[in-house]
This record gives structure tokens, C-alpha cells and sequence, in this order.
DNA sequence: AGCTAATAGTTAGCACGCTAACTATTAGCT
DNA sequence: AGCTAATAGTTAGCGTGCTAACTATTAGCT
């Protein structure tokens, strides 16, 4: 995996707040996948079974998508991977034959809580110095742009 | 395109920060592709003739791929979609028959010029409401990870 | 000079985001 | 009831990120 991304001549500072936030979350994301690799975990697949724990057991592809913000092929492929490895399950939903539910397992479980501390261990040492008034600042002014972003027929 | 990804029952509040950096970038890139689309160019080519426009003529692919913070493995199949477009050339390095210098052709000036005022009307749209010292805190902060980020061997 | 290392670029292959288009089922309207 | 529209999920295909592995050239050391 590449190490050196130290910016070569350009100031960062002078880059439009875009390409700062293209290139922080990239990586950030380096750095999970990184972790999760040896796992035998990528950011998305992990990502999934986040969201499926902090909605709660049983939720239906169509709201899963729409929570993680994906669309619902890009699901389908993450969880026909997590199915194969044994960490999800879809189950049938009795009133509606269109639909399937999707379940974390055991094994899915343990991996989550595991992970999850690695994930908090990350945060604290890419977070580490910065004041948290400023990060506080950050997130609203990320929550504010995408507000903004998902306000489009509503303009 | 979709469109509608308001968060359901999910509690931005409650999210990671690295959920929240992801899901910024992801919707504002969102809208860059939805623009760049009917000009025959992605976010990804737009970038890179972006960069090249900053660092000026004649960067050799490697000081390129960095500057981006990309692979140069990334940057070969950019390019040659560029070249075939008609937007970059390569030309060879004299005194290094290994290395090519690339270069922006006018047509991609001209798209340069048309599209840098259309990802700034961008900027304006999605920045506006937030006060300009949590835009500047929240640049700060991102430059802070950007930095602990690269910081791997060093530590 | 000549052998080894390193370097610039590339190719191959995987993962994941998207859209478009499809199947199967359900809802709605008359 | 029966036809139409909407919905849940899927498949197919493209673009972009990565790593691993390859070629060709250059640099370095003796």
C-alpha cells in the first residue's frame, strides 16, 4: 500500500475546500481499509454491517440503501458478498414476496465489536490536536453541506 | 440520477465523523458528476486537467499522480481517456526515455475556463449559510487529518 | 564496463459507486 | 376482477480507486 502522499508543492491551503475534502476522506478511508484488509473486510462491506447495527436487526434492503445513502444495486452487491462470507442473511418478508430483510450473525457481530474500536482508535489519532470547538465547527459545516446538497427538487 | 437521500430515521448528530466526511464528499461529488456529465468528462478527468492547469505545463506523470494523491496506475487510465478525448498529450522527456511530460490542449483550456466557474457557483450553493469561520474552522480541521493521515512512518 | 537497484510507466484484476434496464410482485383505480 | 402503475430487488455495464506484477530505462557501485 502507498505511504507517501505528501503533498509535492501544492498548498493545500490554497485548494478549494472540495479537493481538501475529496482528499481527507480519501484518506481517512485509506487508512480503515488498510486496517480492515487482514480482516478480510473492505470500508463498504464493514460500513454495511455498521449501518445494519445501528438500525437495528431486520431492515429491508429498499431502507438500508436509503439510510447509508447508496443506491440499491450498489447494496445488492455488498450483500451477496457478506452473505457468501457469513455475516448477513436476507430473509423473506411474509407480507410482501418483493422484499427481503437483512440480518447480521453471530460471526457478523463479533467482527462489528472488534472492528469498532479500531474504527475509534483510528478517529482518535487522525483527531488527535485539533481543538474541539474546531471539530465541532467541522462536522456542523459538513452537516450543513449536505443539507444543502439534498436540497435539489426542493429549490 | 438519484435524487433523494434524505437520512431517514438515521440521527446525523449521532454519526462518526468519518460517516459524515464521507457522505459530504460523496454528495457534493454527486453534483460535480451530474454538471461534468453533459460535457463529456467526470469528476476524476475534470480533477486531473484541474490539477495540471494548477502546476502549470509539462509535469512528468509521477510529480502528477502525487500531487493529486493518487497512483500512478490511477493516473495511466485518466490519461489515456483524457488523450483519446483530445484533452492531454504526452509527450516524451528528452533526457529520460522512461518519463512523459503531460499537457493540457486548448480545448481543455477552454473546458478549464467554463467549468471552473460552474464548480465555483457549486461551492457558493452548497457553502452558503454556513459562517465563513466554521468554513474555515472546518477547513482547518481537515487539514489537520490530511496531515496526521500522511503521517505513517513518522510516527 | 558491467551487474544490481531503483525508477517511470504500464497492464491486469478486484471492489464499489453509479445508471439503465429487467423480473416479480403489489397497490391502486375503474 | 382486471388493467395499469409503482415498488423491491436484481443484472449488466461503465468509471475510478487500489495492489501486484511486468517492461524498459536509468542510476549507482565495484
Amino acid at each position: 500500500m502507498a505511504e507517501s502522499h505528501r503533498s509535492l508543492s501544492l498548498a493545500d491551503s490554497e485548494l478549494p475546500l472540495d479537493f481538501v475534502l475529496s482528499r481527507a476522506w480519501a484518506r481517512w478511508r485509506y487508512h480503515l481499509e488498510s486496517a480492515l484488509r487482514p480482516r478480510g473486510l473492505t470500508y463498504s462491506t464493514w460500513r454495511t454491517l455498521a449501518f445494519m447495527q445501528r438500525e437495528g436487526d431486520g431492515l429491508v434492503q429498499k431502507d438500508l440503501a436509503r439510510c447509508m445513502g447508496i443506491e440499491a444495486p450498489t447494496l445488492v452487491r455488498l450483500l451477496d458478498r457478506l452473505a457468501a462470507e457469513g455475516f448477513v442473511v436476507r430473509r423473506p418478508v411474509p407480507g410482501d414476496r418483493r422484499a427481503n430483510t437483512v440480518h447480521l450473525s453471530a460471526r457478523a457481530h463479533e467482527v462489528l465489536k472488534e472492528f469498532n474500536e479500531v474504527a475509534d482508535a483510528l478517529r482518535r489519532r487522525l483527531l488527535e490536536g485539533i481543538p474541539s470547538g474546531r471539530l465541532a465547527d467541522c462536522r456542523k459545516a459538513l452537516e450543513g453541506i449536505i443539507a444543502k446538497a439534498d436540497d435539489v427538487g426542493t429549490s
